[in-house]
RNA sequence: GGCCUGUUGGUGAAGUGGUUUAACACAUCGCCCUCUCAAGGCGACAUUCACGGGUCCGAAUCCCGUACAGGCUACCA
């Protein structure tokens, strides 16, 4: 029996003509320079942050070079598939506005002329080159049972050796032509291993944009390159798909750097270039003092949809990313306000190779900062997005009072040094509710400070109301007007002066504002007193103060 | 067991043999400003770059070893 014999016999009716998917797949038209790249995930659940992470790099590579930037699902394990689990993908990357270019837009979907761009639709082409191979006498089937295998290993293991399918442990590989007939015949299942043509001992140089050159032994495992159900391997896929995309770098976790060799000896024999490569290091959660990769299952905030939730802005979390992705991006940032991300040029040999923890913290911060410079009218427009998502109650009080929550979030902003106090949307209700009647009309909790007397801050409202409140006043008059009370009621008009002389005062001016405060909103700290009662008018002041001192 | 990778402060990190008495940012603490907050200003925070050797006039930076951490070693990706 010849290897041609054998590819029929092996995989009868299926077509081992790769010529016609060299053709029908043909070099992109790109710039030299073009970065042809691509997002990979397998549909098992939500997007995991360091995925994002990587999909993030992808893009803004392919973006700065002018290139191509496509969503490939690797679904060839259909055990682990999970339902919907493509939407889940897409609606994470267009939560975070990580514009695809190519590739599935939905469960049935895609985009793109190097399709289709889900692996279990490419079934035929795997097949094509898998027969290729064995034709060629570069690939055999292995009937070899996981027990077999598992033995196998554990005699490996017991005689300290290296583990795997190689050399002498390749028994199939060794298999005649009438041996492998008569188990087809018999109906022994079989997968297909890659008949590997290295040796360990030979050492391979492979460069890593990230990481520099890293030195391997050669890799002499025959993988398995096709499954029993008939579908490729990761490594099988990624050399068929990647050579057929005309993908130029592929950015992916690092935990593919020790399969390099085995995916670099596949291009080679199959006569394909390889790749550029680039490995990203993972995520990292501190617990207990000890590092650990950050886990889609322990932390909530590994999910990419849990930021989504928060309502932080896509921006931010963008910026954060960028951080993560190049080490002087931040510096640059800083020395470039007016710039985007955009302006900023991606650069591999700024991505660590250390893996970072993940810095929720400063995450918040640059949140913080971001929301901070926004516009009062953006600020209310993606409070509300956020809101009509996960708050509708916020949301319709939002709504309600369209120019009034402007204003309010119109307090100390827009100026140069602005207010930084809300670090995401679901941050904000907190902060102001009660600026809202609809929020305060059960509030019985008050944070009086100093002055907690119920009697003498009934004095204190009573006279304020009377005789110094005024709805005509500018700040400055509006803060005398405060001073000439404390003072009249026997409290120091200034905090210095009552600092120096302690014992002539009953407390000061900060004292007695504290009072008008709390009385108005119940708590004790709040956005600028003056801009708030500017806001709230004298109508609500006047309830809000009156029904206090009834209770 | 084997093969890879990584290791600079509480955190992210700059740093590629000599103006580094180790940048910058976050966090923390202190002071100032201040009607409370949020900010803002100023300052403190690694005599030392996991550890041990070596090369060199000189090392966080180069070499060797050790430790620790992570990854891979599946018909999972």
């Amino acid at each position: 029996m010849t290897n041609k014999e054998l590819a029929d016999l092996l995989l009868p009716g299926v077509s081992s003509d790769i010529e016609y998917y060299e053709k029908k797949y043909p070099e992109r038209n790109l710039d030299k320079n073009a970065i042809v790249t691509r997002f990979a995930p397998s549909p098992t659940g939500f997007v995991h942050m360091g995925s994002l992470l990587t999909a993030f790099i992808e893009r803004k590579a392919a973006k700065d070079s002018n290139g191509i930037f496509y969503l490939r699902i690797e679904d060839t394990d259909q055990k682990r598939k999970v339902e919907n689990g493509i939407e889940g993908i897409i609606d994470d990357l267009k939560n975070f506005e990580i514009e695809i270019d190519e590739g599935a837009i939905s469960e049935t979907e895609e985009v793109g002329q190097y399709g289709p761009y889900v692996q279990s639709k490419r079934k035929e082409i795997y097949q094509t080159y898998v027969k290729y191979l064995i034709e060629q006498g570069l690939a055999y089937p292995c009937f070899c049972s996981h027990e077999e295998i598992e033995q196998t290993r554990q005699i490996q293991e017991k005689r300290k050796q290296r583990i795997g399918y190689y050399g002498r442990f390749a028994k199939c590989r060794r298999l005649t032509m009438d041996e492998i007939a008569q188990k087809v015949k018999n109906g022994e299942p079989y997968i297909i291993r890659f008949k590997s043509p290295g040796s360990f001992d030979n050492k391979i140089k492979i460069h890593d944009l990230i990481r520099g050159d890293i030195e391997f032994p050669e890799n002499d495992i025959d993988d398995v390159i096709m499954k029993s159900d008939g579908l490729p391997t990761y490594h099988f896929a990624h050399v068929i798909d990647d050579h057929l995309m005309h993908t130029t770098h592929v950015i992916r976790g690092d935990e593919w750097v020790s399969s390099l060799p085995k995916h670099i000896q596949m291009f080679k024999l199959m006569g394909f270039e390889p790749p550029k490569y680039a490995h990203i290091s993972p995520i990292m959660k501190e617990e207990d003092g000890k590092k650990r990769k950050l886990s889609k299952r322990k932390d909530p905030e590994a999910a990419v949809s849990f930021y989504h939730e928060k309502g932080i802005p896509v921006e931010a979390v963008k910026l954060y990313l960028m951080t993560l992705a190049n080490t002087n991006f931040e510096q640059w940032y800083d020395c470039n306000k007016d710039k985007t991300i955009d302006d900023f040029k991606f650069d591999f040999k700024k991505v660590s190779a250390s893996g970072g923890l993940f810095d929720v913290t400063k995450l918040y911060n640059i949140s913080k900062n971001y929301i901070s410079y926004l516009k009062a009218e953006d600020v209310y427009n993606m409070a509300l997005t956020w809101a009509c998502e996960y708050d509708k109650q916020f949301a319709q009080v939002l709504e309600n009072n369209k120019e009034f929550a402007i204003n309010l979030f119109n307090i100390e902003r827009e100026q140069k040094k602005p207010r930084k106090d809300y670090s995401c949307f679901s941050d904000i209700k907190n902060q102001i509710w009660y600026m809202f009647d609809e929020f305060y009309k059960d509030v019985d909790n008050y944070e009086f400070q100093l002055i907690n007397d119920k009697e003498e801050i009934n004095k204190i409202l009573k006279l304020y109301m009377d005789k110094y409140y005024s709805n005509s006043d500018d700040k400055d008059a509006w803060f005398n007007k405060i001073k000439e009370l404390s003072g009249e009621l026997g409290y120091a008009k200034e905090v210095k002066e009552y600092k120096n002389n302690p014992d002539m005062y009953k407390g000061h001016v900060g004292d007695v504002s504290t009072v008008l405060r709390v009385a108005l909103t119940s708590k004790s700290t709040t956005p600028d007193l003056y801009e708030i009662m500017k806001l709230l008018g004298k109508d609500k002041i006047f309830d809000r103060y009156n029904k206090f001192m009834k209770n």
